[in-house]
DNA sequence: CAATAATTTTAATCTAGATTAAAATAATCC
DNA sequence: GGATTATTTTAATCTAGATTAAAATTATTG
């Protein structure tokens, strides 16, 4: 089987384009990117870039779908070892953070939505929906069984999935600060979900 | 004298046009909004636009450049107010949320800081340093005075400014769920900063 | 190794949308 | 109300950077 080879050597090739698109999207924001920055960053022409994706716009939704498919990961995970709604949430964070800070990121913010084109962005945002969905289920599992607190889970999803979405804008490949951020913010972000430990 | 009257003229058209520039770029992304779109906001047409800004970059600067006072508004009151660092960090984001879902909002997402011409650039990222360094100064002096427990500053003050930060991203001008995210917010992303009420 | 397919480059276009200059309108003042 | 100043529009440019087609290179296969 030939195929196996070729998809091999092409998806590598991809994977790096949008490693290293996210990257420059992250770094130098949307408008500041041009199709040449991602190319330099992969030793390629702008040009090439056209043999992997059809244009700017793809580029730009398939680091989108990346980042959507590493949190749902990291929720799947979470939601297959945790043993209470607690723990979910807290795993969850882990995870994802850890993803965001680790080898497989960085993840690409979603600054553009809005410009990518009907059908992505409806895919883009059902993903979305789907993941803050998910998180909200947790949270209220977590009330359910008791390990979590009272709480608005639509808000609190809010607020822990912004804490988390928002990490690239300060954190930049740094091995020493990933392990504080993957140390501290599951911390952080949970232990107001607690239930008063009586 | 004259000039009180022009200048009031000038800076309210200035101003309803850095509303509806952040508008726009919140909800249509950087590179979806033309300046056509702005000035369709107002009634006018793209050219007049530069009658108060220099070009467009400008415009996003001018856009920054608000919300870094509006959050610091929010930082001065609180630290104002707050009685001990717990209260002042809850004050804090109580008054940042308010503005960002209320009447003088919405404040623009800063996500294209590093397309700014670096004297711009500088100053935003001046600004912004300032502010998060006023954060953690708020955390430590809680910690000090005994009302918020020990904590990485950093860390936290990033969590939670990235929780604020993220706030125009799912929210858009509804005053029913603004009286939520009001409610909510600061409870949320404080409560896990109490020290173990003993 | 010859042949075929995959990948990349070179060298042009092409275009949306920013920008500008001059003219037109509206506001304000004496 | 006429003169002066402020604001806006009209109607062109201008341009960075996306896009494309064809040629060149590199890898793969039998």
């Amino acid at each position: 089987m030939v195929k196996i080879a070729e998809e091999t050597r092409f998806q590598l090739q991809r994977g790096r384009m949008l490693k290293a698109a996210a990257t420059c999207f992250n770094e130098k924001g949307y408008s500041g990117t041009s199709l040449k920055d991602v190319a330099d960053h992969l030793g390629l022409t702008d040009a090439a870039l056209y043999y992997y994706v059809r244009n700017k716009e793809e580029l730009v939704y398939q680091c989108y779908l990346r980042a959507a498919e590493l949190g749902k990961q990291a929720m799947d995970r979470a939601r297959t070892e945790g043993r209470c709604g607690f723990e979910q949430a807290f795993l969850y964070v882990r995870y994802h953070v850890e993803i965001m800070v680790g080898d497989r990121g960085p993840v690409a913010i979603m600054s553009e939505i809005p410009s990518l084109k009907p059908t992505h962005r409806n895919e883009i945002l059902n993903v979305s929906r789907q993941h803050s969905t998910g998180f909200e289920e947790i949270l209220a599992a977590g009330i359910q069984d008791g390990s979590i607190a009272e709480c608005d889970v639509r808000m609190t999803g809010n607020a822990i999935m912004g804490a988390i979405n928002w990490i690239p804008k300060w954190f930049h490949s740094d091995a020493l600060l990933a392990k504080k951020v993957v140390a501290e913010f599951p911390k952080i972000l949970t232990s107001g979900l607690r239930k008063n430990e009586s």
